[in-house]
DNA sequence: ATGGCTTATTGTATAAGA
């Protein structure tokens, strides 16, 4: 069973490389965040031709969060039970057994900005919700863009960054949270390369420089980690010609 | 490094992303 996550930074720009992405790789799972569109515009045929069936959880400009299967999706949610929150973010549904949720996690603009303290109240719900998911579905993965780079190492240049939005202490201690419920970060379960990171921001050549953030992430129950066999990220659809500032992260489960 | 892109909007500048 192969699941990537990708925020694809409008689905109406980006169809055409996902469409490749697909047909290339063939996961069986692909979370997209970032559609930014609402669901009476969301590809769903052209998804079918192309093997997948979606569902989708959209609204006009910002956010949105899709899930593309190759293998049906029962019990589909939105959103995170007991949250008021207008803002779509949040999409699940059982696939082949296992609880798939995907997220798109607030950015937060500036530390102790009013965003910022949204972001921190999303992930506080998130994370109380989760401990009930886990408990009703113990087979359960995270994938998403949680706009949080949860290590030093995960950051371009650590003392540039230092303190600010996706690395700062607050975000990082969220983040550690989140992997208390007995969550792993799949990525890291592997030997990777140094400087392995999944967004790079469209100025300053940041990408040809590697100017980069580890900030996407599959998180996977301890059910599933025996069964984990490899991750990696793609860097391929970085490298088109006018990409999504993020690139697909996979992950490989027996 | 402090913007230098990119996207969407009923636009011709602004807001937001990360």
């Amino acid at each position: 069973m192969k699941l990537a996550t990708w925020n694809v930074n409008s689905l109406n720009v980006r169809l055409p490389h996902v469409l490749d992405w697909l047909r290339d790789n063939q996961p069986d799972v692909l979370c997209l965040q970032e559609t930014k569109q609402e669901d009476s515009k969301f590809p769903y045929d052209t998804l079918k031709e192309a093997g997948y069936q979606a569902i989708h959880s959209g609204q006009k400009t910002y956010n949105g969060v899709a899930i593309l299967s190759r293998h049906p999706m029962t019990d589909v949610t939105h959103d995170i039970a007991g949250f008021e929150d207008d803002q779509k973010r949040v999409i699940s549904a059982t696939i082949d057994g296992m609880r798939v949720v995907c997220v798109y996690v607030v950015n937060g603009q500036a530390v102790d900005s009013d965003k910022y303290h949204y972001k921190m109240r999303w992930l506080n719900a998130l994370t109380d919700w989760l401990r009930g998911e886990l408990a009703a579905h113990p087979k359960l993965v995270l994938l998403g863009d949680y706009n949080i780079a949860p290590e030093d190492r995960d950051c371009h240049d650590p003392a540039a960054w230092l303190g600010q939005v996706l690395v700062s202490p607050g975000e990082r201690e969220a983040f550690k949270k989140l992997t208390d419920l007995g969550l792993h970060d799949s990525f890291r379960l592997f030997e990777q390369p140094e400087k392995s990171f999944s967004w790079w921001d469209y100025r300053m050549m940041g990408f040809r420089r590697n100017f980069g953030m580890r900030i996407d992430h599959i998180l996977v129950s301890d059910a599933l980690k025996p069964a984990c066999l490899s991750a990696h990220i793609d860097k391929a659809p970085r490298k088109l010609e006018r990409p999504s500032d993020h690139t697909p992260v996979v992950l490989e489960i027996a």
